[in-house]
RNA sequence: CGCGGGGUGGAGCAGUCUGGUAGCUCGUUGGGCUCAUAACCCAAAGGUCGCAGGUUCAAAUCCUGCCCCCGCAACCA
């Protein structure tokens, strides 16, 4: 993905004329929101991400002078959560309760600064999932209908699955599928086709970055089928208006938490009528289509206005071949921000990707960052200028301000980019901007020599007023830092002797006090030995980032500070009795035959040989092993193992192969051990 | 034809929409400074921008074809 942001239609203004223009207009209120996360898991880095760029859109926006709505929630309905309840041995609302719980833990210790959370559990939530369906009904009659909804279905699942998760006649969870028709609510989705290529005509900016316009464009393009807006076979949702036996479509009932956290059907609406539309809805490029179609169209038909802006941002990769310990690459973003603190994390999901692309996370590319932007630059800089101020006047601000001079110059060139790239919500250009006139500072501090000039004539005019500049123009490092690093900034401008509130005016050249008092004191981000930390403590590792935990349900262990569902394993706790290995029936097996699977990528087809019998085992090696070498080879199994399908073919059994990073490694024995020997 | 991302100095990445001297961070080398967190400053080395065609006065950027890598999904039983 290659795209870039069009401008903002507010034009972009420099600091300066955003000052006056606050002043004399009155200025539409910013709404913000987030997806709303699904509550069967805990939240992932993709979350967090998420949440991080909302909230610094959010401060953004409200330095600015701008009445600013943030939001934030989760979504509780649906068949998964009601599984993955089930399986957990509580009731759905149980489990979403203690997912709530850890999300505004979470959210709390990163400093998001949502004004509400919204969960479609909410009886206010299901009074604006009645009321859209109501106005849909008042303003187009024709557009919900009962039709038939045909589809896979599964018996043992009660459930519909799409054509993706359907192969070989059997759904995800490898439970035959067939043909079923359902009665269901539909709504006429066909009939917007036209109303939204139309409106995306007329707002480019609609869907942002481009390159996600024009893949929802040629899907409405190629034409929109009706879309069928309620189950007969879930239970946990919000029941159809008029109907309890059917059960909202999860994307209608999802979707509107973006108006039902404001009041939209209820007896006091104030907030919906000021804040709606909303100026951006931030989501995931994953969910661009519900976002930009769908519901748009339910909007359009409701008679409502529709939101302004869809902002779809990348996903973060785990690196993917070198995820080792060696390499020092291993996941663990909990302890990191445990470790490291809240602002430091953000400020690297932040620094790291190009907003809108995907990009790889590694805890070695977070401690690099630390160190040579925080510590190096940011903090050092700091530290320098303050133990100058410091030794030099006494603890205090220089007494003489000054208003002509090379570090103003670059800030008045710098914080309009700054402010530029922010609207275009380019926070790593913006952060850009920011180095860059760090560096101009530390450039001055070189050029300047106030050690030397301290030396020889002591707290001279001339002095103070080159230190002044430096303690000013970090103000303005700090000021710009805040929506970044919001608990760091408010550290280093107290540290600074700067007590003034950050407002738009703020990045105004010559507010910091004269004769204040500084604080020197330790460094705000002490350097970190990366060796060390790496190789520490290995036993905690493995938070994998990532990874889907389908089903696993959240355990109560997990509510604490871990980032993810990975659960403290006491060793004893975990060994099991020798008659539970015994359970399980290794067999040596001579490979007699092998092939790849058709369209797979990691599989083989092993026709294996136990002595007395033959049998066929798939096995995940094809990525290490080519069938010929395997030919004749004797290798392990687990013989006793169900058998399970594997791109519509039987295996029965394991082959045992350790595995290093993904890699298999057959496990070997003697060529001269016959083949169904018994392994103990 | 399942969906998507990518191939740019040693590493990680911008830049490609709107063609015009190839940029950032880290690393490396040499020098400087000593206020600071072995930090900071200056300078240098290092790239035929995956390949092949095409359009153009001019291509990393536009067009065509191809190769390779990766994520998701379908397969690690």
């Amino acid at each position: 993905m290659r795209a870039r942001y069009r401008r903002v239609q507010s034009a972009p203004r420099s600091a300066f004329a955003a000052n006056r223009s606050e002043i004399t207009r009155m200025k539409k209120p910013f709404y913000i929101s987030t997806a709303i996360h699904y509550a069967n898991d805990l939240p992932h880095i993709g979350h967090i991400y998420e949440n991080v760029v909302a909230d610094v859109i959010a401060r953004h926006r409200r330095r600015m002078g701008d009445e600013v709505f943030f939001l934030t929630g989760t979504d509780e309905h649906g068949q998964k959560i009601e599984r993955s309840a089930e399986k957990a041995g509580v009731t759905p609302i149980e489990l979403a309760d203690r997912v709530v719980e850890y999300h505004h833990q979470l959210w709390k210790t990163l400093g998001i600064s949502h004004d509400d959370f919204i969960r479609t559990t909410e009886d206010r939530h299901k009074v604006g999932v009645h009321e859209i369906v109501a106005r849909i009904r008042a303003n187009n009659p024709d557009d919900i209908y009962i039709g038939e909804h045909t589809g896979w279905y599964c018996q043992s699942e009660e459930a519909f699955f799409p054509e993706s998760q359907v192969a070989g006649g059997k759904c995800e969870n490898g439970h035959p599928v067939e043909q079923t028709s359902e009665r269901n609510y539909f709504f006429r989705l066909s009939k917007y086709a036209e109303p939204l290529l139309a409106h995306y005509k007329l707002h480019p900016e609609f869907i942002q970055p481009a390159t996600r316009m024009n893949e929802v464009r040629s899907f409405v393009e190629s034409g929109l089928r009706d879309l069928s807006i309620s189950r007969t076979a879930v239970t946990w949702g919000i029941p159809f208006p008029g109907d309890p036996a059917h059960i909202v479509y999860v994307w209608l009932d999802a979707l509107t938490n973006y108006i039902s956290a404001l009041g939209f059907g209820s007896e006091d609406q104030t907030r919906f009528e000021r804040f709606w539309p909303a100026s951006i809805h931030l989501i995931g490029k994953d969910i661009v289509r519900f976002h930009a179609v769908y519901w748009p169209a339910f909007l359009i038909s409701a008679g409502l206005p529709l939101p302004e802006r869809i902002l779809g941002h990348g996903w973060w990769l785990r690196d993917n071949v070198k995820m080792s310990k060696s390499v020092g690459n291993v996941v663990r973003p909990d302890e990191i921000i445990e470790t490291f603190g809240a602002d430091a994390f953000r400020f690297f999901l932040l620094r790291e990707m190009v907003f809108g692309q995907d990009s790889n996370y590694s805890d070695e590319a977070f401690l690099n960052h630390f160190n040579s932007d925080l510590a190096n630059d940011l903090g050092n800089t700091l530290s320098r200028a303050i133990k100058m101020t410091d030794s030099y006047f006494d603890g205090k601000t220089p007494p003489i301000r000054c208003m002509v001079n090379d570090l103003r110059d670059a800030c008045e060139r710098f914080v309009p980019d700054y402010l530029r790239e922010m609207e275009q919500f380019a926070f790593q250009r913006a952060l850009d901007a920011v180095w860059k006139l760090l560096d101009e500072i530390n450039t001055y501090i070189v050029t300047r020599e106030p050690w030397r000039r301290f030396k020889q004539s002591g707290a001279s005019d001339a002095l103070a007023r080159i230190l002044w500049d430096i303690l000013e123009a970090l103000r303005i490092v700090w000021v710009m830092m805040a929506p970044f690093m919001p608990q760091s900034s408010a550290e280093a401008l107290r540290r600074l002797g700067a007590t003034q509130s950050i407002d738009s005016s703020a990045f105004r050249w010559g507010l910091l006090p004269t004769r204040a008092a500084v604080i020197a004191t330790d460094p705000i981000f002490p350097r970190i030995d990366i060796a060390a930390y790496l190789h520490s403590d290995s036993t905690r590792q493995g938070a994998a980032l990532n990874e889907e935990k389908k089903d696993d349900a959240p355990s109560p262990a997990t509510a604490g500070p871990a980032l993810e569902t990975t659960q403290a394993i006491t060793p004893d706790a975990n060994r099991i009795k020798i008659d539970q290995f015994f359970e399980i029936d290794l067999r040596v097996a001579e490979v007699l035959a092998a092939k790849k699977v058709e369209k797979s990528k990691k599989l083989l087809e092993l026709r294996l040989s136990l002595g007395d019998s033959e049998r066929t085992v798939v096995a995940g090696i094809a990525s290490k092993y080519q069938p010929e070498e395997l030919i004749g080879r004797k290798v392990v199994i687990v013989a006793n193992l169900q058998p399970a399908k594997l791109m519509g073919i039987e295996s029965n059994g394991m082959v045992l192969a350790a595995s290093i990073d993904g890699e298999p490694s057959l496990l070997a024995v003697d060529q001269s051990v016959p083949a169904g020997t018994k392994v103990k």
